[in-house]
DNA sequence: TCCGTTCTGTGATGGCGGTCACTTCGCCAA
DNA sequence: TTGGCGAAGTGACCGCCATCACAGAACGGA
């Protein structure tokens, strides 16, 4: 029943419903105020977990204290799973951007739900597989594109996670991201940020209703973000 | 027979030894000669290949020609597993650097053969996992580290997959790597790799063996890619 | 051994984009 | 309304690094 949200809440993250039902049927809840940490990179760590509600977001953070975020994550995301699978320490940062609700399921937990439905690892494997090609963009992106187009990406990127299509080509974004973390997510400076999305404003290809981003013209942004 | 060369050919890649043998046991036999193009981005593709001999790189190419490498795979590696994955086109391109022996591996048949031997999956999760950390690792690199910490972090990378310890924390990279091929990897002007390398050259850092370059000073190195 | 071709070394130059320093806006709470 | 405070806008400056332009070195045939 009712497997997917809509306008489909992410291809990045969620497993297909009733194996995820299942799976995290006795995962121990966890919450989370804003801006509080769940774990930071290089913390030890055997489990993964799912976000019920609320946002997250995945980032690294330099010695001098800049930080790079390299997703978010909304409900039906599950965040952590590279340490549940390979027992390594946390290979990145994880924050609530707002108060957040999740499911931890420890690696033990999972293993032994694996030998019962060997079906998961099918999941397991399409979903790391989907966020290896998006980290491939962002590598590319980063390699190739000047700094308009990696906002361009950037944005497209929230539009495929959190956007909402309103006729036209048009696409909001449903969640209140700021400049700077447009900014840290395209790993540019957040003034410039400001600078482009103005510019863009001004040529209507963004617009931005009540705090959110709104895409006014999809097609004119995936050209600038086009290598 | 001799399945692993002895220093660990690279946790990146490798299948655990029996499992990869049978997998591959009738898999179509593949021959590059140097600089042949396995497979460009965007190309349809639905198997994956195992390098027996030889050397290949995965790279982007912009539009421009500017190319971004993001690994080199020697035998034993896998490569194009996303597309069999997925059945998505190929998300980046494989050249031979050199003449080299591959084995295809359809989906099909990797599936058949999934079905029978389902721990195959756990082994391509941690394949991916792996890949997806060192990706991670590679947009932290271009978001903090300047040239020359990028440099260290790829040539520290390099010695990841091939390279052979020497005594005294000496580490020879054990494949001909040219300059221009590590500033593909490192996302930088080739130029500028000359200039550091041979700074490091004078300060006993690097130093370079017929062709082959050796890390002289592994801790210093790390230090340099530090975030 | 000689030559061509491909790699490597090095200076000069210029521009993209980061940093700094403010100002202005918008929102909420008193 | 009115402060207050964080987010957003904007200009000036300046440094890192890509680019350009060659000069050597090295290597691999013929």
């Amino acid at each position: 029943m009712a497997t997917s949200t809509r306008p489909g809440p992410s291809l990045l993250s969620a497993l297909p419903g009733s194996l995820a039902t299942d799976l995290f049927a006795d995962a121990k809840p966890v919450r989370l105020r804003a801006d509080e940490v769940l774990f930071i990179a290089s913390d030890p760590g055997d489990g993964c977990y799912r976000v019920e509600e609320g946002l997250l977001k995945v980032t690294m953070v330099s010695r001098a204290g800049s930080e790079r975020i390299l997703a978010f994550f909304g409900p039906g995301a599950i965040v952590g799973e590279l340490s549940m699978i390979d027992g390594l320490p946390r290979s990145a940062s994880v924050v609530a951007v707002r108060d957040a609700a999740l499911s931890f399921l420890s690696r033990a937990a999972f293993e032994a739900f694996a030998k019962k439905h060997p079906e998961v690892y099918k999941s397991l494997v399409a979903l790391l597989a989907a966020r290896l090609r998006e980290t491939d963009t962002v590598v590319a992106a980063g390699s190739f594109l000047p700094l308009k187009g990696r906002v361009a990406s950037t944005l497209l990127e929230l539009a495929e996670n959190f956007g909402q299509d309103v006729g036209a080509g048009r696409v909001v974004i449903r969640q209140k991201i700021g400049q700077s973390d447009i900014a840290a997510m395209a790993g540019i400076a957040r003034e410039n940020v400001s600078r482009i999305l103005n510019d863009w404003k001004r040529r209507k290809l963004v617009s931005r209703l009540s705090g959110y981003y709104c895409l006014e013209n999809k097609a004119q942004l995936e050209h600038e973000a086009e290598l």
